[in-house]
RNA sequence: GGCCCGUUGGUCAAGAGGUUAAGACACCGCCCUUUCACGGCAGUAACAGCAGUUCAAUUCUGCUACGGGUCACCA
């Protein structure tokens, strides 16, 4: 077979040499040491949880070294493309502040340019450079062209299903599916020029010299030591419509890019052995690589299972629904990313993240659940350290979408929420009532008069009368203008004026001597300023409220009893 | 089924050939407290199993078990 006759036959129009190819893509002019790394998502419509793991592995890796981060958009898939997908993609990475340097980006208008001397950086307009290689690998007999169709090979893998769910023959329909796929393998020019005329499809096919018997040593950054095999299976580089597989477009894109680090999830850890090969037969250096562990969820048989899209929590805009802040899942992703993130983040609470230094090493090799009771308490640390003013914004932001009807509410009295948002805030133990945008409102909606309603059930097992009383005295005495301390002694004289303990302790220390303590007195009293049981200080409550609203809740509850 | 990866408390995890095997979340109890929310203190709880190497192994090696992934003209 004259291999090079066969190349001019299947690339008729590849003019382009390698060598010009490669002089397009110089080596970057990069500090010592820095890492050229990508994102390489496909346009499926959104951004996973472990695709944003990821993201910002890269990011990270590469700004922390003084080196470059792409974004690289792999549509070699035409059939699952789905519009908008990159625009929405490229949103999601901008709402979490992870940044990259070359790749599209959008501009004001919301149309998209490109950026960077490595490009195109959309796989299906790279066309051009893939056939350059392909054909090369032809000329040098490590390809060919196999017109078995996808209908063939469909029929033998309905055969092959059908083993593996009897778990029988397994291998009988696999060496069945081989032979069919390698059949092009022992083409005559003359059986492919027939083909051709034809006009038959064809796919171009690795041309596999390996033995899986053999296994090769190789060094993953996060995975460590792996033994993987030989490969010995002809995959496909092109598909009939010309476009590479993504096996060969990652070789040939993280070459020209000049890749140094390959982040990726733990699933490609099996074609590594392809990747390999392909390497080799195109005489590139591989980039090092870190598989990541992937994020497990709990199924309902309390197995692990792969988190999927369907879950809540696998796509970046679900957190958004739920009423998460982004900055608290940042932190979430960070703490899963490195183990020591929380402890160094709760040691420079005033550093920003990209002060942390990420360290490959510090990588599970493992994969991990997602849970959400930490996600909530790393959510609760994150809300409880902004301020009223950052909490009013980011709240309004995701309200106006969610709750409009409180959003305007809010909006029309900015300094009343923000004095309400201010409540137990900014100490070195600030409240830690928030823990998604959805707890909001539940949480500080009775300050609103739309909103407030009372609920009289904790007054039952009292005596009305001592209740009513408790209400007149503390109209009489009540001022507004009160310190906090002088506030709180005339509720305790009310206490003792109704015989119930103004002192704890001596409530304490004998229960029975009194009908009850301060503390239900001030239970009245907040039943009928803030509608329930528990809320924030109450003093703070009634000071934020005004001095008319909170008598006159406290009378028309009076009122009612 | 083949191949690959993984396995330290319920969860996330640190750790090193010799440790009382960190810490965080959750849980439990106590303290603080006019409620709530914080905060403080203490507690329950782990190296999957079996061999081998070694004076010594949870740490190194092998096997087994279990979990996960993968086996497309999808990425």
């Amino acid at each position: 077979m004259d291999y090079q006759a066969l190349a001019d036959l299947l690339f008729p129009d590849v003019q382009t040499t390698i060598e010009e190819v490669e002089a397009r893509y110089p080596a970057r002019n990069l500090p010592e040491g820095a890492k050229v790394t990508r994102f390489a998502p496909s346009p499926t419509g959104f951004v996973h949880f472990g695709g944003m793991y990821q993201a910002v592995v890269d990011e990270r890796l590469a700004h922390q070294s003084n080196g470059v981060f792409i974004l690289r958009i792999e549509d070699t898939d035409g059939q699952r493309e789905i519009k908008g997908a990159v625009e929405a993609l490229i949103g999601t990475l901008a709402d979490y502040g992870v940044s990259y340097d070359e790749g599209l980006k959008m501009n004001a208008d919301g149309s998209l340019t490109e950026v960077g001397a490595y490009g195109p950086y959309k796989q299906s307009q790279r066309a051009a450079l893939y056939h350059v290689y392909a054909k090369k690998l032809v000329a040098e007999g490590k390809a060919y062209p196999c017109f078995t169709t996808m209908e063939e090979l469909e029929e033998i893998q309905e055969t092959d299903k059908k083993a593996e769910i009897k778990n029988t023959d397994w291998h009988i329909a696999a060496e069945q599916k081989r032979a069919a796929m390698l059949a092009g393998r022992n083409f005559t020019m003359d059986e492919v020029k027939e083909h051709l005329a034809k006009g038959d499809p064809f796919v171009l096919r690795i041309l596999a010299n390996g033995d899986p018997e053999k296994k090769t040593k190789f060094t993953d950054l996060v995975k460590g030591n792996l033994e993987v095999p030989e490969n010995d299976e002809d995959f496909v580089l092109l598909k009939s419509d010309g476009i590479p597989t993504y096996h060969f477009a990652h070789a040939v894109d993280d070459h020209l890019m000049k890749t140094t680090h390959v982040i990726r999830g733990e699933d490609w850890l099996p074609s590594l052995p392809k990747h390999i090969m392909l390497f080799q037969y195109l005489g590139f250096k591989m980039p090092k690589y870190l598989h990541t562990a992937q994020i497990l969820k709990t199924d309902e048989n309390g197995g692990k299972k792969k988190l999927s899209k369907r879950d809540m929590g696998a796509k970046m805009e679900d957190y958004r629904q739920m009423g998460y802040a982004r900055e608290a899942v940042w932190e979430y992703l960070l703490t899963l990313l490195n183990s020591n993130f929380e402890e160094w983040h709760a040691q420079n609470a005033e550093k920003s993240y990209l002060d942390f230094p990420f360290n490959i090493k510090k990588m599970s090799a493992s994969g991990c659940l997602f849970d959400f009771t930490k996600l909530n308490d790393v959510s609760k640390n994150v809300l409880s350290h902004m301020t009223a003013d950052q909490i009013y914004d980011a709240y309004l932001e995701w309200a106006v979408e969610f709750d409009p009807d409180f959003a305007a509410v809010l909006s029309a009295s900015p300094d009343k929420a923000k004095a309400i948002f201010a409540i137990g805030r900014g100490g070195k133990k600030p409240r830690k009532d928030l823990c998604t945008w959805n707890d909001v409102k539940p949480y500080m909606s009775f300050f609103f008069a739309p909103y407030f309603t009372v609920n009289q059930t904790p007054l039952a097992k009292f005596d009305v009368q001592d209740i009513k009383a408790a209400y007149d005295a503390f109209l009489s005495s009540y001022v507004y203008t009160d310190e906090m301390n002088v506030w709180f002694d005339k509720i305790k004289a009310i206490a003792d004026a109704l015989g119930y303990a103004s002192d704890m302790k001596a409530y304490k220390a004998s229960p029975a001597s009194y009908k009850g303590s301060v503390a239900d007195i001030s239970m009245f009293l907040r039943v009928a300023v803030t509608g329930r049981e528990n809320a924030p200080d109450l003093y703070t409550v009634m000071q934020i409220l005004g001095d008319t609203e909170t008598r006159q809740r406290i009378q028309a509850l009076s009122n009612t009893l």
